[in-house]
RNA sequence: GCCCGAGUAGCUCAGUUGGUAGAGCAGCGGAUUGAAAAUCCGCGUGUCGGUGGUUCGAAUCCGCCCUCGGGCA
């Protein structure tokens, strides 16, 4: 937002550009922190709140979009500010994905069904060597790769041999991974929760199990979803599902933190201090 | 003051008939190719409250002391 502003004040128009796999859901205002309007001062934003919660997005389905975006808004000539902390979605986004054809949906349920045990005995014999790469414990990906064995005749690995559609090619990058100090970045986990309480987001929550969506999906597993369902049912107290959500905002944070440490390509900037003059940070950005 | 109960890892607790201790959570590190705010993997030396004693050997048995609960006065 600061860059946007920044932007614009010489007279450039920027974009800013979602990149987190919450906020993207309009059924999370409160609860994925997503800006809102006052916030964004009149600067264009988007990808924010636009797919509906009954729906999942995937990584590839916000890197179709995010590519149109994009394109739409270098055609404006104007800035994409991409921001977020998805690791895969950013990735997929630049370096492009494999291009698995659609699940069948049955195969999907099946799979999806089975206790991760049963997935993976079956895996061993259907992909054993994926099944070798993968923690049998690993319910995601075992079931992913047996969904794509099943359903495309062909094993994962043969898919992920190729990446298809990433734009890091044909776009300039200006980047910054931000690893603030652990103490602080904990405390502020705290404290958003604690805020998102106070902003309604058990109301939010309860308009979400109004809707009765399989608890699988993307945006019922949110941070705080789980843990304001059990408030709302009652089996947890009100300062158990804040000490809850607080924790799992930190595990979350800490995941995000070995992400963009180790799977970010080196090149980009990493900005360890709390604070950082974005002026400078994007100075190369900035000066033409 | 007396009687019970509890004092073991940062937290919550296990620890069988004495053989110098181990789980979950937290924390730290890591993985991450179509639901990734998800999913998974690895890392456990701590005056076992203190102190005397019994014993070849004590978290474990005995004495005394300390702390925290609860009860009785």
């Amino acid at each position: 937002m600061r860059l946007a502003l920044a932007l614009q004040s010489q007279g450039r128009e920027a974009v800013v550009i979602n990149a987190d796999s919450a906020q993207v859901y309009a059924d999370l205002a409160v609860l994925s922190a997503r800006p809102f309007e006052e916030e964004m001062q009149g600067v264009d934003h988007r990808l924010f709140g636009t797919w509906d919660g009954a729906a999942a997005c995937s990584a590839a389905d916000w890197a179709e979009q995010a590519r149109a975006v994009i394109a739409d808004v270098h055609q404006r000539g104007a800035v994409p500010i991409l921001v977020g902390g998805t690791g895969l979605y950013l990735r997929t986004l630049l370096d492009g994905i494999a291009p698995v054809p659609p699940i069948d949906p049955a195969v999907r349920d099946l799979v999806r069904g089975m206790p991760v045990s049963d997935a993976y005995a079956a895996l061993l014999v259907e992909d054993p060597e994926r099944a070798a790469a993968l923690s049998p414990t690993d319910r995601t990906r075992v079931a992913r790769a047996l969904e794509v064995v099943r359903s495309t005749g062909q094993s994962l690995g043969h898919w992920q041999a190729q990446l298809a559609g990433g734009i890091g090619n044909l776009v300039q990058l200006h980047t910054a991974v931000l690893l603030p100090p652990r103490d602080w970045l904990y405390e502020r986990c705290d404290r958003r929760f604690a805020q998102m309480l106070e902003r309604g987001a058990l109301e939010e929550v309860q308009r979400l199990l109004a809707r009765k969506i399989d608890p699988d999906m993307p945006v019922m597993r949110a941070i705080g979803v789980p843990e304001l369902t059990a408030l709302q049912a009652g089996t947890v107290s009100q300062s158990e599902a804040l000490a809850s959500g607080a924790q799992a905002t930190r595990n979350y944070a800490k995941r995000q933190f070995t992400w963009f440490r180790n799977q970010s390509p080196p090149d980009w900037r990493r900005i360890e201090a709390k604070d950082y003059d974005i002026e400078r940070l994007f100075a190369s950005l900035l000066r033409h």
